[in-house]
RNA sequence: GGAGAUGUGGCCGAGUGGUCGAAGGCGCUCCCCUGCUAAGGGAGUAGGCCCGGAAGGGUCUCGAGGGUUCGAAUCCCUUCGUCUCCGCCA
């Protein structure tokens, strides 16, 4: 299968060996706003700092300069040469045969010079540019320090974990469930972190999924967004996959990537684009497949279907104006936190602290659910604010209404939700004493209205 | 897989060696006219980078990279993308 056709190798690119040759990431943009660095050096280490990184300005602004003195040095050859270019017909055209030979031996010389300075001009940027790819955002400064998920923050609390009175099960061990999920034959079919899913349990997944793409369409204003899962590599340098988390991703033989989360595709709509006003905000949903090689888990949540190479996962997307981006963040964190109240799932929203953040984030809330089976709560959903870091390595921007420079747009994303975790909590929360599953009213209308999976595992 | 075409400014689209950062149209901004709406007239309107407090100046950019030339959007090479036809195929 996947390994004659040549699909799906886990990808560890380092960017020293590899079959292809190294493609630049798109464009060239900054990946920070090198005049802020230049402007508030200080403020960048002091940012990079609570992200328990040393700090870089130094170096930065080293290169920075060496680089535009020498941008400097070319441009005023280039000015010179111009100038005697300019003059060499005139020359020829009066016949002043010594004068045309002067200008013509110093275009070409000034051509060396030109060729020189932009060469090393042009290396130092790159220099410079991998430099910035591959420092993280700045988190928002009212987002809590921290070294990891410890110092995470409660922001929100919804439901009560209910009392189950008996030992709650985890979902993988309820006998209804265990007739529909298959973790053997999937094992056959593709290996560990894998599952088949099977009659009720494969509908009420798939239910779920439909529900949440129906609320986020109908309540929640929307846009339906069907998108491949395989992206060009210029892409996941967009979003911030790469170039620093590639092995966290799966390429086909032919360069595409598999999208890790629909955050890529639906951010990259406005990849190199400059938008109007007028089109802010772009709000976008989409249910897709996701890929992870989960490179960094190994036996971690190893039991059940909470961890998984593939999974599906209902994804929002916001392209905003700047001034918007907080604003949006807590509206698709609300409409996330709507999907686990309308499925009367217990959860807790927590600001996730500087350690824990992604690499693209300035602020992120995740969204746990609780889970009896593990008596906790896990992350469900992750919604993040990133500024116009994306953006700019998108090149992604909008010409502000009534004329201007076009600015950057800001960029949300956010599960809502992650369709396979999803599943495990209402088959864990729905659990009762002789291990049949009441399920959510609100997925009747896709489940034919029942809302029962029987212990032998049939709906009713 | 085979054959061909194409890639220009926010968008569409002219432009085959110098007078082209680039005609024209659309869109957008401002003004005029029309007592509303629609239509009409005029002017303006690319982006990046560097220098500068600013005004302004310089420089680069016609998919990307390289080459020819005193000079390239225009010629050559390489490469990437897109489209069309044929074949194959869900």
């Amino acid at each position: 299968m996947a390994r004659r056709s040549g699909l799906l190798r886990p990808s560890a690119r380092s960017g020293i060996t590899g079959p292809r040759p190294r493609p630049r990431p798109p464009r060239g943009q900054d990946m920070h706003d090198i005049r802020a660095i230049r402007e508030t050096p200080d403020a960048f280490d002091a940012a990079l700092a609570r992200r328990g990184l040393a700090p870089v300005s130094p170096a930065i602004l080293a290169l920075d300069e060496s680089r535009r003195a020498k941008i400097s040095a070319a441009e005023e050859a280039q000015a010179a040469r111009n100038a005697a270019s300019k003059e060499v017909g005139a020359a020829k055209a009066r016949g002043d045969e010594a004068e045309f030979e002067r200008l013509r031996a110093l275009v070409a010389e000034k051509k060396d010079e030109i060729a020189r300075l932009d060469d090393e001009a042009k290396a130092e940027d790159a220099r410079l540019r991998d430099m910035l790819m591959g420092l993280p955002n700045l988190p928002l400064a009212d987002v809590p320090d921290g070294p990891d998920e410890t110092a995470n923050v409660e922001r929100h609390r919804w439901g009560t974990p209910s009392d189950l009175g008996f030992a709650a099960k985890e979902h993988y061990q309820l006998p209804g469930v265990a007739a529909g999920m298959d973790f053997e034959t999937a094992a056959k079919l593709s290996g560990a972190r894998f599952v088949v899913l099977k009659g009720a349990v494969a509908r009420i997944h798939r239910a779920l999924a439909q529900f949440m793409l129906d609320t986020h369409v109908t309540e929640n204003g929307l846009t339906e967004v069907n998108a491949p899962v395989l992206v060009r590599e210029e892409m996941m340098y967009g979003t911030g996959q790469l170039p620093k988390f590639g092995e966290d991703s799966y390429q086909t033989r032919e360069g595409w990537w598999l999208i890790p989360t629909s955050e890529v595709t639906l951010t990259n709509t406005v990849n190199d684009t400059l938008l109007d006003e007028a089109d802010l905000p772009r709000r976008m949903t989409a249910h897709s497949l996701c890929f992870r090689s989960e490179a960094g888990s190994a036996g971690r949540d190893t039991a059940g279907m909470l961890r998984q190479h593939q999974f599906e996962k209902v994804e929002m997307v916001s392209i905003v104006h700047p001034d918007q981006g907080l604003d949006e963040l807590d509206r698709m964190t609300r409409c996330a936190e709507g999907i686990l109240e309308k499925l009367g799932l217990p959860y807790r929203t927590v600001v996730l602290c500087t350690g824990d953040m992604g690499f693209g984030a300035r602020r992120t809330h995740d969204l746990e659910v609780w889970l009896p089976g593990q008596a906790t709560y896990r992350e469900i959903s992750s919604v993040s604010y990133c500024g116009d870091f994306q953006a700019r390595r998108m090149n992604a921007r909008f010409r502000p209404a009534g004329g201007g420079k076009p600015d950057h747009v800001h960029t949300l994303n956010g599960s809502g939700l992650a369709v396979g975790r999803c599943l495990i909590a209402v088959l864990e929360n729905g659990q009762r004493e002789d291990g049949s599953v009441a399920l959510p009213k609100a997925l009747a209308p896709w489940l034919g209205g029942k809302t029962l999976l029987t212990v032998e595992g049939e709906l009713a």
